[in-house]
DNA sequence: AACAACAGCAACCGCTTTATT
DNA sequence: CAATAAAGCGGTTGCTGTTGT
């Protein structure tokens, strides 16, 4: 059965807003609210346009306390890392920068984070010999997934192990990628991949409730690092201090990669300094508790993995 | 000065999820 | 429990301003 239109699209009129509709609509809000249903809203204002356009003029624009532009370090790195983390889910990612919409984040991250992370990567691969082979070998590693007639990776998910392969380029020109476990949202589960416990439906409601529930910032980001296939196993015991100084040293070429060789010191005022390790250190870890389930992920099991990784993220 | 190419952003589209009946 | 409606969300498009030639 088909789905019945929103709106009469005849009727309704499209493009950009002008003053006089924001006025219109932001007015009514302010004095009635959104009465709970954003269809009708337009036939209440007066506006000749579809409820959901009126809903995300509101959410995007004309809500109070919404910031445009201007993202600043700190911001650039909660994004990043939670990209890495958990994918595209921009909701999430905005809910843990206040006064940014999802729209917002998207946009920055398709026009500005993005080109400034993998352009660094392709500028360093020019620029050596080595590493550009390293990422041709990581990456025809993913494309031989497709080759394989298997699934092919989505967009987010190939951009998302191209920036933890190349931060882990960094930190180990000789090292696996396999050994992230920001590639790699199920190696907490390696050993039990046959069980392939990690539901993407489930999951986004976890963070979801989570994230709603959370009273600190640091929790939310936790909590988001949880969802991002960390250890809800539990019992797993804390990191060694080897571990954790390599996850917080992935800060810092994450720092690099955004900002430059030359800001790398700078970093410690952007990550160390502007935000306060206990500010960001959800994808580092906290407080004995454990978010990567296995650092030991063996090469044996990255094929494994990859399905793994391509169930969870819908490939 | 004119044009093309590019970047940034607002808005739309359509699918999924959630709430209601 | 199923059907339906509405809200939420992410991907994509298209317009506008800027930069390069």
């Amino acid at each position: 059965m088909g789905r019945a239109p929103c709106c009469d699209k005849a009727t309704v009129k499209k493009g950009p807003w002008s003053p006089e509709e924001d006025a219109m609509l932001k007015n009514y809000i302010e004095e009635h609210g959104t009465g709970g249903n954003w269809i009708a809203l337009p036939h209440k204002t007066g506006l000749k346009r579809c409820g959901k356009s009126c809903r995300l003029r509101w959410l995007n624009y004309l809500r109070p306390n919404i910031k445009h532009g201007d993202f600043t370090p700190e911001e650039d790195s909660i994004i990043c890392s939670l990209y890495i983390s958990i994918g595209s889910r921009w909701s999430i990612i905005a809910a843990q920068l206040p006064g940014r919409t999802d729209n917002d984040v998207k946009n920055y991250w398709n026009t500005k984070l993005k080109k400034r992370l993998l352009g660094r990567r392709k500028d360093r691969d020019a620029h050596h010999g080595q590493s550009a082979a390293a990422a041709a070998t990581s990456e025809t590693s993913a494309e031989n997934m497709n080759d394989g007639g298997e699934r092919a990776l989505s967009a987010s998910a190939m951009e998302r192990i191209q920036l933890c392969m190349q931060l882990q380029e960094l930190q180990n020109p000789l090292g696996a990628a396999h050994h992230n476990p920001l590639v790699w949202p199920g190696c907490g589960r390696a050993a039990t991949l046959s069980n392939n416990s990690f539901n993407s439906n489930s999951s986004t409601v976890t963070v979801a409730e989570q994230a709603g529930q959370s009273s600190s910032m640091n929790e939310h980001l936790m909590s988001a690092q949880l969802e991002g296939g960390a250890a809800m196993d539990g019992g797993l015991g804390s990191p060694s201090s080897a571990e954790n100084s390599n996850v917080i040293s992935m800060e810092a070429e994450l720092e690099e990669l955004l900002y430059g060789e030359a800001n790398r010191s700078g970093k410690a005022g952007a990550v160390d300094g502007g935000v306060q390790q206990g500010d960001v250190d959800w994808w580092s870890y906290d407080q004995g508790k454990s978010p990567v389930g296995c650092w030991d992920f063996t090469p044996e099991t990255t094929n494994a993995v990859f399905q793994d990784y391509a169930s969870v993220y819908d490939i």
